[in-house]
Formats: C-alpha cells, structure tokens, sequence
DNA sequence: AGGGTTTGTTGATTCGAATCAACAAAGAGC
DNA sequence: GCTCTTTGTTGATTCGAATCAACAAACCCT
C-alpha cells in the first residue's frame, strides 16, 4: 500500500488530515450526528441527561474538533459577517480607529467584520462589493477615510449598507458623518472664550464638507460672541504643513492680525507653529492656536502640546455597525437616518 | 391569505426575497442546474455549445444570480480566506502598511483577507484563532504592530501560520522581522559618510529587539569607518518626544560632544529637534539628526526635513501572505523561515 | 449498416451541520 | 393492565453549488 489513507483519494494538495465532523464525533461518543449537534449547539428544546452531554463534549474535546462555519452558516442562513470597504487604510491613522470602533462592536455581538481595502480603485471596489455579496455577508458598510461626497456603486443596494465618513447626493443611505458645523463651533467658541477677539481661520481646501461645515461654525461663533466677521482673517490652506507655514504668515503679516488662529487640520497647525516661532512670537501667549483632528503624534509632542479637536472616527465606526444592526432586526420604513456625530475638544496648552 | 409569500414560512427575521440558486437559473435557461454549474464556472471539461452557454448566463444576469460562497466552500473544501490577527490596529500608522501590504498580495491572488484585531488581549486573541478555525482559513498571520517576541497560542498549531513583525522564542513558526541590525548599520554608515566622526546614538528602550539589533548596526558601521566606540555616546529613551529632547541635551552636554544623533524613532529626534534649536544649534549645520520609522506625518513636515529609515512593514505583510500560499503549494519540510527584510534610507536634509 | 466517438446534458450524490418528524422506552394516571 | 405523556434518540432531509457517472443523440469510419 503506497497509501496510509483511508481509499478516497484526496486531491495532492491536502497532506493535512481532515478535520473531525459532527459523524466523527457521533461515532466515538456512540450517538447520532444529530444528538452532536443537540449537544454542541446547547439546544435545550431537545431533552438530553446531562450524562450523554458529557459524552459527547468530551468526545468533541478529544478530536479537537471544530464546527465548519461554511455548512453551519449554509444550513442557518446566516453568516454573522459584515463587511467594511474603505478607499484608505494604510495612508491615515484614522483608519484604524474607524475600523476598531466597527470592530469592536462587531465582536461584541458575534459578528466578523470583514475589511476590503480598495485605494478607491472602482475596479477593485466593485469587486470587493461583489466579493461580499458572494459571501452573504448581512450588511456593508462603505467608508471613507476623509469626510466627502461619494456616489455609490450600484450592487450596494443588494445589501443592508451605511456610509462612514461619507453621504451619498441623494441621501438615499444611512450615514454617519462628523458634525463639522459644531466642530467649527467648538473650536471657535474656546478662543472667544480664552479672550479673543481676533481669530484667524486657516481652513482646508474650500470643497470639503469639513471646510465649509467648519466655516459656518466658526461664524457662528463669532455671531455669538458679537464679533464682526472679517473675510480677511479666513484663508483657505493645501491641508499640509507648509500651507500652514505661508499662510500664518500671511495672516500675521494683516494690517491688524489675528491673536489666535484657528487651523483646519494639525499638520496646518504644525506649520503654524514654525511660521509664529520664526517671526519670534510665542505660543501661546503672543498667538494662540487651535488645531483640529488631534493626530497623537503631532498634537502632544508640539511645544507647547496643541489644543485640538478629535473627530469621532472611534464612535463613528461603532455607530455603523450598531445601525446595521437595527436594519436587520427590524426593517425600518424611516429614511435613513443621516447622523452627525460631535467632535471633542482636546484641550493642551497653545491657546 | 395573510402572506404573499410561498409556503415555506421564514422566520420573521428575512423580509427580504431570498436570493436566486444556480436552480432559479436553471429553470429559467431550461437546463439542469449542473450545466448551469459548469457554465458558469467557465468548467471546459464538459462540451457545451455557446448557445446554451449565453443562455445560462443571462438567465443568470437577469435573476441577479450571486454565487453562495459557503456552499462553494462547503463543497470545494477551499475558502479562499486566510486570517490576520493584528496586538492593535488603531494607535500605530504602520499597521496599516502592515494589513495593506498582506491585502494587496492576498487580493491579486484571488483571497480574502479576514483581520480581526484583538488589542494585545489573550482571551480575545484565541477567540479569534477559534473563528478563524471555524471558517476553515487556509492559513492565519499572526501580527504585532512592534518587533517583539510572542509566546504563541496553541491553537495557531492547528492551521499553517506565520509571525509578522515578531517572533516566538522556539523558532517553531516562520517569521518576518525587520533586518534592525542592517537598519542601525544603514544609518549609522550614512551619517559617516556625511563626514562625522562622533556620532551619539539615542536608542529605544534597551530590551527591545529593535534596540538590540540596532545597536550592533551602530557599533558595526563604526567598527567598519574605524571609529572607536564610546559608550557615553549610546543612551536609551523611552521612545517619546520628550525623553529625545532630555537625551539631546544629555549628549550635547559631553565634553566632547556628537556632531550628528542617530535616534531610534522619529518621535525622539522631533525632540532632538528642539533641544538642538533651544541650545541655539541649526540642523544639519552643527548637529546631524537621522531618525528611524519614517513617520512621514513628523518626517516630511520637521523643519529640515527628517533624514530617517523606513521600516518594511509592507512588504513583511506581503511577504507573510507568500509564505502562506508556498506553504499551500508544497507542505515543505524545511525549518520554518526567519526573515529579516532591509529598512530603506528615506534621505532627506537633516544630515 | 454497425461499432466507436464525440457532443450535450442530466440525475444523483456530496460537502458538514442543523432540524424536522418519528419512534422506542420509560413513567404517569386511573 | 392500558392509554397518555414525557424523555431520549435517531434517520432522513435540507442548505446551494460542484462533480461524477450515465446516457441519448449526432457524427465518423470502414
């Protein structure tokens, strides 16, 4: 015998010996696959004596068996996996905090959370939709990893989806996005009151929902406190350092200039810091400045460590995941919801 | 009659009409579901004539018709998945390189890669090796976000695995790592080719394998320049910002100062940073600084910008997802593999 | 024309677990 | 002693797709 293995022949590719089923179970513990899956599955609408449980675990335990999720899933009907497609993972430390606040709560109530990353590639994000489809999985949530308009690829409707950190023109899907105008607010509102009363705003690229969100908090602010709005202390920056750098100066260069500015992200706020220590001005007593994303690795390592906001990317991811929950259990005629959740304010020392 | 829907009741929970089996497509084309089968899995060891072969597919078109993945798993015995279980995922941006980079290789051959993420917690952990047995993965990488070494759980046995960015003592399991000692030489051979002589090196934490390594990087360049080595030279930090900004002050204040710092992240060297800055010192003119880790976000924005070394978290995630799949092909019987790969010099104008 | 192929197609079976329906054995009630 | 339950347990079926074995029809050759 040129075979140790039993007569049907597995294709070469699997040395590794099969895995026990529910049979192998049955036999060695001397009952019927059917009573394994009683067993296994704790189904207390079958009476079985406690002495034949035992059995059966026990003979489980020694095979070291494990139950196919494939066959158990086909049988049920029911995957217990949701699906989570993002443009980004590896360019951003937000990803992981969105992805971790889905998956957290994803585990907590045994579902998987399945991660397709498509560089926002179509090509790739059609397939990666489809790859989920294939697989059942009970919803999808569709994220991006910068707050923006999306349209959304036409086999998402097959599924329960959310969008995380987008919207889609018309509304048609439940989305969680930061609240921007509130954020702005926030921010704004601190410098007021911190005693100023001339606030500069770096803001992001103009066609971002951040931007202009944040802009109309910012107004409001200054409407509230009663501060005239002056057009010339706001700028609108490329989102990195050296735009921050430039336009500090510009702002600082004003006829009057602003006592604090408030940036649209840290990387702005960074440039900002080099830009008001080169002219020999300090911070915050001479310039205060607010930033926003509080990004760890910038935000508490600038002398002095930056004030800041944090978007909700943690509690965004969480909030999907618990909406897509609620989709299954009852199919809600509403229309979708379209939540904004609020960004918290950091406070360090630079205002 | 109270429900429109056909006898079968389905338990409340799926309003939604249940999707269409290779047999609605087979009643639709008017074939039997196995040709239905081989059409679309474009199976050519069966003759069939185009006709019949297009009317399968837009029957199978026009129901919308997806594939189940369980059922194909079920039956094949294949699932196209393999596991990544990650020590953390949101706080550090290279786990995103690390997931990318195994997704990337994953995807263009045909798998889906399931991350689950477990913060370094035990429990959790072998909970999800236990999922990942369950779904029947065709092999799990087992990752941690910092070089380390990791006492493995047991059940990683019963599944073909790797270590990425760490280790476990015994060799048991193949491993990809960095190459920290080529990395410390790297940096520590650049800086002497700069023309520098005396060279101060801030390390990580002296237990870290990535301390270790690098330190015997360091004293080899010397070894090869013909510098003697100077033990006050070397300190260890403790990774952070601040202790980079205390250990700079620490070695400006020899005797016989450093002329260039080798620091063992970017985090210390932006503390480098401003202790140099604050002696009234200018970078690269009077101290060198060269960093490791590449965190583009402090890197590319310091001012001058940070001459570091990027660690090859894409391409070890890559590499553990191609060592999986060798391991598919032929079960080989050679010692598991220790893999260091190279970290690049990222130059810029900091030396 | 008859045997041998090739071409198309199908019915039956299988994967592993979950369930349904059925049924023997043991108690309960009178 | 005889129905009626309850208690344990099992055989058969199902989920959806992949395959195997079988077979009718058409074609090919001498």
């Amino acid at each position: 015998m040129t075979r140790s293995q039993s007569k049907d022949a597995q294709p070469e590719s699997r040395p590794t010996t099969r895995r026990p089923t529910t049979y192998d179970v049955a036999r060695l513990a001397g009952v019927a696959q059917s009573t394994v899956s009683y067993v296994l599955n704790d189904n207390r609408t079958v009476t079985l004596p406690q002495e034949t449980r035992d059995r059966v675990w026990e003979a489980a335990q020694q095979l070291g068996y494990r139950p196919n999720a494939a066959a158990a899933s086909l049988r049920r009907g029911r995957t217990n996996t949701i699906g989570l497609i993002s443009d980004e993972i590896a360019t951003t430390p937000f990803a992981g905090k969105m992805i971790k606040g889905a998956q957290d709560y994803a585990w907590a109530n045994q579902k998987l959370l399945t991660i397709i990353n498509t560089d926002g590639d179509h090509t790739l994000t059609d397939a990666a939709i489809t790859m989920m489809l294939e697989r059942r999985v009970e919803g999808v949530i569709y994220a991006a990893m910068h707050h923006q308009q999306v349209t959304l690829p036409a086999t998402l409707r097959e599924t329960p989806a959310v969008l995380l950190d987008c919207y889609s023109q018309d509304g048609s899907l439940a989305s969680v996005t930061p609240d921007e105008i509130a954020g702005g607010r926030t921010a704004t509102d601190y410098i007021i009151n911190k005693g100023h009363r001339r606030i500069g705003f770096i803001n992001l690229q103009p066609d971002l929902p951040a931007a202009t969100g944040r802009l109309a908090g910012y107004q409001a602010a200054l409407a509230g406190g009663g501060i005239p709005f002056d057009p010339a202390l706001v700028v609108n920056g490329n989102s990195r350092a050296d735009s921050g750098y430039t336009l500090t100066q510009q702002l600082l260069n004003l006829p009057v200039p602003p006592t604090a500015i408030f940036c649209g992200n840290d990387n702005i706020a960074m440039g900002a810091y080099d830009a008001v220590r080169d002219r020999g001005l300090r911070i915050p007593d001479d310039v205060g400045i607010v930033g926003f994303d509080n990004q760890e690795i910038i935000a508490a390592y600038l002398r002095p460590a930056l004030t800041t906001l944090e978007l909700p990317h943690y509690a965004m991811g969480q909030w999907a995941v618990q909406y897509l929950f609620g989709q299954f259990d009852h199919a809600s005629d509403a229309p979708p919801a379209q939540v904004h959740l609020p960004c918290r304010l950091i406070e360090r020392a630079s205002v």
